[in-house]
DNA sequence: CGCTGTTATGTTAGCGCTAACATCCTTTTT
DNA sequence: AAAAAGGATGTTAGCGCTAACATAACAGCG
């Protein structure tokens, strides 16, 4: 039994590698890799023939060392509140299908509202050697901020306008507050009640509460609010709509923070026999499809939310690409006045 | 001017590394890999001495680097046909929420109902050395096959059951349909006409019709199919519900491959004055919140979505712990007769 | 004919980390 | 008291790829 086996693989798996595709074709290994990732720079005969060892030999690229040779992956960070609200999903569609016409896979974080969770994910994402960064909202907690302020790529802060780190596409959404309950007011409403999901933690529904208690009291009018223990949903919204007519006998008008509330008390609304908006107006936000579907059609505002991913997208690609673009982009929000209110 | 300057640094960037934390403090590189991937085999005192060390200089460890050291990434390849559809949200909800708390990261692709797109995102991510691999369905391009199959890590294939090449969760489509069609004939439907859209691609939709079909045939009825050019939308629902009454006016129900097109309909139903389920009835499939809220009730059937995504991820990752699992695992579903049929 | 510029390919030296083995203690066993 | 076992840490050698520089071959030019 002879003691010296030639020298073991002790790391590693089987796959075929970048060198055995190099040594299959008769050529060094940076010229496969230009085949593969810089085609113009070999020639056109070479070429056919390095993808073609490629495809007999079934190469796999291994992207990870790529990415650590190159100091960069192509990988973009996008860190979401929730995956539950539509309004996120539709988000990160817009910026999904743009990335990946472009070659960019989407690492998704998901941070349940929780500021810690979102630094924890931010950590991670940079580990990764992302191309960029996506997150929901300005608000960070200090941790996240400073390991954002000392990143040295591109950074997309989306939904809201207002002090960005870098890039910033959004609404305003106090003016959003502001237009709905203007928009009440002119109805002939008075008696109106603000609902919202974990403000603290949605604190752009917050943000829209503002504008809008701003308006009704710059009239001289109250601005209750009930802020409910779940985020958005039709159960919750039906649930919020019995408690409004209970605590608030007299409210003439329900405004909510999303859709998905708003729909559910139109709903429930129903199934109680009360008229919508005789006995009570109901408005939204966010103009979800749902709510237009309904009948009475739900007042709501819509932002463009897939537009608003294509466009942040868009911005980051020509920020990589060296470009100069603008740093702050409002994609503004229409006013849909349905039957509801 | 002096011509040799110290051997600038070509590459790589100027972010704190391990070997830097090393030096700080006063450990081996390997000692710090330990403290921070597996604490207990590094000395308390020590421990928290390096802790501080990479506290204070704001190390945050390159993943990519360790990934190629360790040949393997803590990422979960998911990919789905789509994320316009809340059911899928909802399974890789399910995933998500617990692969996160073991520490993996999913990597998301979405094929849209393409094979190709399909295959070409599977080489993508064993590219990413990939801890597991998730897809929706069973079926793939032969380049996908044969990349799959040659890998040797776990692969799950979800939402439905059959011959997979790995772990397979799901449910059984052709049995669904077959419930929803009894349940149809049960209530005194004969004329029901089956609404799917893109069946070719949303083949799980095909599955539901086979059984649909062949309880109807099996009464010696017909069994129409309407499939539409959109997959399922509140809109195209509308729209299926007006191009069945033009042309199957003696229709007395519909079978909706999915709840999206079903609410729609049903909704529409109500915009045209027709009094459903008199004039027509309508159900749906997967159980969405949205069916269950509209007046009358949707009658669906509910697939355990989110449960489904838990159950898929548990099982892979005792699979990776190196513990045997069961191949299979029929997750079920469940009529929900409401008041539309 | 040497000069410059261009195109195509090769050589070298890492990227930052961890597996595997090695070493050096301390504790336990017999 | 010597041997065995275990715990803590270190040394070495890559993981598979690409940036940077180097080289070679050839065309165009005055």
């Amino acid at each position: 039994m002879s003691k010296s086996s030639p020298p073991r693989r002790r790391r590693g798996s089987a796959r075929t590698t970048l060198s055995q595709v190099a040594d299959a074709a008769g050529v060094s290994a940076i010229t496969v890799s230009r085949a593969l990732n810089a085609p113009e720079r070999v020639n056109a005969e070479t070429r056919r023939h390095i993808l073609a060892t490629v495809e007999r030999l079934g190469y796999v690229p291994n992207l990870v060392a790529g990415s650590l040779a190159s100091a960069s992956s192509r990988f973009i960070a996008v860190i979401v509140p929730s995956l539950a609200n539509a309004v996120f999903i539709e988000v990160i569609q817009g910026l999904q299908e743009t990335f990946e016409a472009e070659g960019y896979q989407i690492l998704l974080g998901n941070t349940d509202y929780d500021l810690d969770r979102e630094a924890q994910l931010v950590r991670t994402f940079l580990g990764w050697s992302c191309s960029a960064l996506v997150t929901a909202g300005l608000r960070h907690s200090d941790a996240c901020h400073s390991l954002l302020s000392q990143w040295d790529k591109p950074i997309m802060e989306m939904m809201e306008l207002g002090e960005a780190l870098d890039l910033n596409v959004g609404l305003d959404h106090s003016e959003a507050g502001r237009c709905m309950a203007r928009h009440l007011l002119t109805r002939g409403y008075r008696q109106i009640v603000y609902v919202a999901g974990r403000m603290a933690e949605d604190y752009r529904a917050g943000l829209r509460y503002a504008g809008h208690r701003e308006i009704l009291e710059g009239e001289g009018l109250a601005a209750p609010l009930l802020d409910l223990a779940h985020l958005g949903s039709l159960e919750a919204g039906a649930a919020a709509l019995e408690h409004v007519l209970e605590t608030h006998p007299r409210a003439d008008a329900v405004h909510f923070a999303n859709d998905d509330l708003a729909t559910g008390a139109l709903l429930h609304a129903q199934r109680l026999g009360l008229g919508v908006p005789k006995d009570i107006a109901i408005a939204g936000f966010n103009g979800l499809p749902l709510g237009q579907h309904v009948t009475p059609r739900l007042t709501t505002i819509r932002s463009p939310r897939r537009h608003m991913g294509q466009l942040a997208a868009q911005r980051l690609l020509a920020r990589l690409e060296g470009d100069a673009v603008s740093r702050r982009q409002d994609v503004g929000f229409e006013l849909l006045p349905g039957d509801s209110t």
